[in-house]
DNA sequence: ATCCAGGAATTTT
DNA sequence: AAAATTCATGGA
């Protein structure tokens, strides 16, 4: 197995906390599929271990490694109620995503739950996609663009009445989007994301964060709501909207990471 | 404005 | 054990 060293990174974290549903835990570590490429990885201190297709370069940029956790934290300062989400789940990233297949999960989680995702995410990969297998490795690559375009097929993937969106998606999107969309600023961004069947305000910060490295993002769903509104009194009478525009304010250029640490938090703590 | 779509997970009874 | 609720988008 090939070592990468991962300063303040926390494997378990960051794989567990709804950004990425396509992974399994196997031995001391996990089973990752993710785009084109597939590969095991277990985590050992200050450093991962892992074996499969990735290069180092690919690795170092989808787990965001030059992204510095420190100085995020020293801006946070400020937030009481942050600092302890922070410090239970140090080292938690937020990952740097192919686009494609982040729309589609997050077009599926939509009124759903991360099991749920998990599993839609699996039957779509396997019903549309490649299987990949690297001896003890096994996994699929991710269907390319405009290839899931089968709505009966998409149902058997337990999609439901998103079937239709994902279908209408992938036959209209312009490949372009996500090259376009990095280029530009978060509001034209957003907006060119909703345009798309099935793609909101929180589907399109989701993938604004998670793929698109618009790490200000700052996806606002029922967790993230009841947090906020229970930590700012004053955002209890306000629509999600607000509260996503306060919290960008906020937390400032990295508030995307903020939010990912409380939504991890909400859901794990009791 | 309000309701519903499909469905596993979660919470409440 | 069973019943009610959760959850984000778009269309009626």
């Amino acid at each position: 197995m090939q070592n990468l060293y991962t300063p303040d990174f926390n494997l378990d974290a960051t794989l567990n906390s709804g950004q990425i549903f396509r992974y399994y835990e196997k031995g001391n570590g996990y089973v990752i599929s993710h785009g084109n490429h597939i590969f095991y990885t277990e985590q050992k201190g200050n450093n991962i271990h892992w074996e499969g297709t990735p290069t180092k370069e690919w690795l170092s940029n989808f787990f965001a490694l030059n992204k510095n956790l420190k100085e995020m934290k020293k801006e946070w300062e400020h937030d009481k109620n942050l600092m302890e989400a922070i410090d239970k789940n140090w080292g938690l990233r937020v990952l740097r995503q192919e686009p494609w297949e982040c729309t589609i999960a997050f077009i599926c989680s939509s009124q759903s739950n991360i099991p749920k995702i998990k599993k839609n995410m699996n039957l779509i990969a396997q019903h549309f996609g490649t299987p990949k297998i690297l001896s003890n490795i096994k996994g699929y690559e991710f269907p390319k663009i405009k290839s899931i375009n089968n709505e009966e097929l998409l149902k058997k993937c337990s999609t439901g009445f998103r079937a239709k969106w994902i279908v209408n998606t992938s036959n209209n999107i312009n490949p372009k989007i996500y090259e376009e969309a990095k280029t530009t600023t978060y509001e034209r961004a957003k907006t060119m994301l909703k345009q798309l069947h099935g793609i909101g305000d929180k589907v399109a910060d989701c993938i604004l964060l998670f793929a698109l490295d618009f790490p200000e993002a700052f996806p606002v769903d029922v967790w993230v709501e009841r947090v906020m509104k229970q930590n700012y009194k004053h955002l209890r009478t306000k629509k999600l909207t607000e509260i996503a525009t306060f919290a960008r304010k906020h937390y400032g250029t990295h508030a995307g990471w903020a939010q990912q640490y409380l939504f991890h938090n909400a859901r794990t703590k009791r």
